[in-house]
DNA sequence: TTGCTTTGGTTGCATATTACAACCTAAATC
DNA sequence: GATTTAGGTTGTAATATGCAACCAAAGCAA
């Protein structure tokens, strides 16, 4: 069917268009994270601390990359390691009070963007638009 | 209105949690186009046919991450490259006859898996994502 | 014509991101 | 107690990227 195909070029075309910018787009908006760091940082927030590995796992990165990625975070003083009592291996990650001051302040900033880019959206619409977001991303996790 | 920024804030997250696995995705579809080779490649074939400034303008990159892109290209073959014959500054790119098969390959890949993706999604509701996604990316364009 | 300026591109750094493999330490298992 | 497993770090290499300096070809001005 012709007119489906043509809807799924163009969700291809724009989501592949949306991840070409979004790394520069962060970079931009705050500079002092990544859009990695941010996204790192985000999650051990909203989780109340995590491992490194919980990390590594739930974003499909090397161990490695998190690792180095962590200290850069410690180095700026962002995160903070808490050596678990029960098990002398683990880390569990938290973000500090900079770094949650830090992480606030990008968030608020790339809401605000959010914002204006759909500010003249109406609420069906941005409902709608939300809506199929998470189920396209619910589908994709299944596949990665 | 909470649900108006509950909705504002899932379609940032969601947005960027595609983002993030854009490129790796990518790199696992088709190792042989990055993501932003692909892009370039899929804008001269669409053009048929630019020069290096407009791609980086296009694109937001600097002129030498566009120039050795390019370079890596045309190394493989995917790329040829035509000297202006009114200024012999400008070096028109075009896909060569191989960079096409490839870029029609990896096109056809990535297709299929939206397509596989979307499957379940019934016509109405992939329309409309499609013109939210339209909508959307054309607005960020001016803020870009 | 002869210089100055602009434009398209390339190259020399410096940095950042990332994966893979090898490794270390602490737990867990047998 | 010895071996295996799990959590992390570090060495190394590849890739991506921007900035600044540079080169060559136009364009422009006097």
């Amino acid at each position: 069917m012709a007119k489906r195909d043509d809807s799924v070029g163009i969700i291809q075309q724009e989501l592949t268009a949306f991840a070409r910018r979004a790394r520069a787009t962060a970079a931009r908006m705050h500079p002092e994270l990544s859009l990695v760091s941010y996204t790192l940082l985000a999650h051990l927030d909203d989780q109340k601390g995590c491992r490194a590995t919980d990390l590594a796992a739930h974003y499909l990165l090397d161990k490695s990359t998190v690792s180095r990625q962590i200290s850069a975070l410690e180095r700026l003083g962002y995160v903070e390691r808490r050596v678990a009592p029960d098990d002398h291996r683990v880390q569990v990650l938290h973000p500090t009070e900079l770094g949650a001051q830090v992480l606030a302040s990008a968030g608020a900033q790339r809401r605000q963007a959010f914002t204006d880019r759909l500010a003249d959206w109406d609420d069906a619409d941005l409902e709608r638009f939300a809506s199929y977001l998470l189920r396209y991303n619910a589908t994709q996790q299944q596949l990665d």
